[in-house]
DNA sequence: TTAGTGACAGGCA
DNA sequence: CTGCCTGCCACTA
C-alpha cells in the first residue's frame, strides 16, 4: 500500500468522535498538499474495508457535498454535531486540528 | 490514447 | 461568505 493511502487511513481512523477535517486537510497531513481528490477516491474505496469515518470529512467550506448527504448528516449529529438543513457545519468549532504526524517523512 | 468526470481547493471578482 | 475558473489526480468510456 502506499504511503500516502496508509497516512490518510491513519490520519481520518484519528478524528475523534465529534469533531470532522477537510479533504485537503487530511491530504495535506498525510504527505499530499493537492491529494484531495484521492482523499476522496480512497474514502470510496477503503471506507468500508478499514471502518473509516468517512463521514467526518467535509470540504473547506464545511459543507456535505456528497450524493448520500442526508446519511452523513444523521451519523455527524449522531455523535453531536449540530448540522443545518442546508448539510453545512460550523467549522471553527468542530475542526478538528491535527498533531504534525511523523508518518515516513 | 485522449477526453470526460468527480464526496475538492485556491485564486480572483 | 458566494460564484466562476483553473489545477489537480485517479478512474472510466
Amino acid at each position: 500500500m502506499q504511503p500516502f493511502t496508509k497516512n490518510v487511513i491513519t490520519v481520518i481512523k484519528n478524528i475523534p468522535t465529534g469533531k470532522v477535517m477537510t479533504y485537503s486537510q487530511v491530504a495535506a497531513c498525510a504527505g499530499s498538499p493537492r491529494g484531495a481528490r484521492q482523499v476522496v477516491r480512497i474514502l470510496h474505496t477503503m471506507s468500508e474495508k478499514y471502518a473509516l469515518p468517512w463521514h467526518r470529512i467535509v470540504n473547506i467550506k464545511g459543507e456535505i457535498t456528497i450524493k448520500d448527504a442526508v446519511h452523513q448528516k444523521t451519523l455527524l449529529e449522531n455523535e453531536g454535531i449540530v448540522v443545518t438543513q442546508a448539510f453545512t457545519l460550523n467549522l471553527e468549532q468542530y475542526q478538528y486540528k491535527v498533531e504534525p504526524i511523523d508518518f515516513d517523512l
